[in-house]
DNA sequence: AATGAATGAGGGTTCATTCAT
DNA sequence: TATGAATGAACCCTCATTCAT
């Protein structure tokens, strides 16, 4: 795993002045992605990080204030990549619902790819709650983005509301757990239209 | 708050053999339930549960192996409790959709009556995987049951499986973060009526 | 395995006054010299004793003040049993060297049967040094009256001490270390005889 | 005391990689040798350590990963002084007894100086036994070694064996315990004197 | 005499963080 | 920047002993 991008970082981050500093802080981030995937927050050490980084332990501390630091510099790292890769998933599609159904799609082939992700942006929540809860609030903004654009096409109910997007969110977080982080052997189309035919007509018999 | 009834015990627990001991173990399943739900399983401690119980520190080891033990009867113990509430909010409804309706309605009542739980259950995905496996699995097993006979009535369509449940489970549970745990001045029949819908429609204009 | 004979008990010990009792002082004593004996003093406990015996934790406190207590009994006990069998295997010799071939080979027998008696005593030493130091004294008492015997009747040098004494004990304790307690393939015969040998002619060539 | 010589480290043993660490080390092993020898195994503390060799407790943990390992570490350095003590006590001795007497001589020399050397290996027999018995099989070689060179000069009996090796083992072990740990007033030359005659002539009269 | 629940001092160990080089 | 030794608060758990019945 590579963060091909570096995550924001607080003003109270130590910032690297040279390219060897910042391919250092690097190499302790893709660390701490493993060490904290593998392990969890608390099982993970620094230690753990630094020697699966390749350096010494103090070390650590030139590019982050704490454990905590850094763990929250991944989360929004990572939160910011699950975006990511969802924009790229819905692109070139012009139905609303496609969109819905693609957004998911994506989501769930990246999840398995990247299990390591769901973990950690999931402890946060009993690590760092409020970046736990700005990932899922800027999620749940996006849908309801595409929801309403939706109802401006005329293709969506116009009744739809911020509810009705973080049931949506749940439906997907909980499909991509099953069926990816703790199994990964139903094929992910069938998940989708799972999900997208209850988007469709609901459960009801027509 | 107080546990009604004891929590299935594991073979290994030490089963009190006196009326006072019972009484002992409740305090402490009651003030764990407290401490975990105020600090979250790692900062919790048992000399905090004991405390919060009145008793000696070693009295905790009389009913009780070791820390993980009591978190996972605890979890146990709790997901029951979420069950039995799910069975009795049922109670007494024809529609097999109202009663989709109803179980989320009373889910997020106790939700925010027993927000400790909410948090304890989760945690458990970080603290013992497979007791937070085990209650999504049978909470899931639920919901399935209750398709099936809403099939079985000619009410639902009958290419419902597994994965809707899923859906479906992960739809309250979000909604149930959301505005039971995070916020919860929402009205609950509002966050009902918008799931409900999804389920009775889907989400496309008519 | 039974104690035939309760141990010399402490003025401050506690005495049965009904047969009951006595039973249950018998019990515990015997659980005592297989918890001793299987797990050393420091890894053995109370309870480990009363599961052993039958009897409720509570109970032992009828009966002993505290673990010290019982594990003393139990070396003075042993003692005495370890010197009983010797003064059997000593009976009807003649010849003081045979007397003292004979006072080996009981010993060995009686250490390849009761390998827990070796170890509780030898523990003694870091737990109640005085009664390691007592068993060890009475019984090089006993040696140095047989070598006694021996000079009078001119069958000894006549310049044998102390010293020699515990030569001689030191001799079969570690031979029966090696040869009964570390492993107890070798022939007791062979043994005594390269003990009896050193007894009876020294080392050197003639 | 001072440790001239570090003990071989097991492969699972965190080698200092700056002089200051060596220092340390040394500091907590000559201060291990000490809180053992005063008080045992079980009754030392790891406080009792880092407190007499000035560091802080954590820093226990930074050499050893355990209160066994330093205990062993601590078997393995010493069993080897005593031989190499041994060794320098029998250089430049002519007849094979004297070689014996002069071993005796330099271990009971030895142990009078060092007796928490003395308490910490036995102890060894109940803490680590694996080391107890390396310790003692490894000086019965050197004891054999011995003999077997005073065969080959024609000095010693050619029925000497493994089992003569151990009762020789036993005499030394036993008059150090008696004559140096217990009471030291006794002349080391009687007590070698005494060993030295049996091994001379055995104890019979002539 | 017997029971079993209750007590709490005590100690080993972890590991994030700081410090000196 | 990098290193790795040093720090010490924190906490789980054991178990001999006491207590109440």
């Amino acid at each position: 795993m590579n963060t091909s991008t570096l995550p924001a970082r607080d003003s109270t981050d130590k910032v690297p002045r040279t390219e060897r500093g910042r391919r250092t802080l690097r190499k302790l981030l893709d660390a701490a992605a493993l060490e904290f995937g593998d392990k969890g927050f608390h099982e993970a050490s620094i230690t753990g990080i630094t020697s699966r980084a390749g350096t010494a332990l103090g070390t650590f501390y030139t590019y982050f204030h704490s454990k905590d630091e850094i763990f929250r510099a991944l989360v929004s790292d990572m939160s910011e990549k699950v975006r990511q890769q969802a924009l790229q998933a819905i692109e070139r599609r012009d139905s609303a619902l496609e969109i819905e159904r693609a957004a998911l799609r994506g989501f769930l082939q990246f999840a398995r790819e990247h299990k390591e992700i769901y973990r950690i942006v999931d402890e946060a929540e009993f690590v760092d709650p409020e970046s736990y809860r700005l990932h899922y609030a800027t999620t749940v903004g996006r849908i309801l983005g595409r929801l309403r654009k939706g109802i401006e096409a005329g293709e969506f109910r116009d009744d739809l509301g911020e509810a009705h997007a973080w049931a949506i969110m749940g439906m997907n977080v909980f499909l991509g757990m099953r069926y990816t982080i703790w199994n990964d052997e139903t094929a992910i189309d069938e998940v989708v239209a799972a999900a997208g035919s209850i988007l469709e007509n609901g459960i009801l018999a027509r």
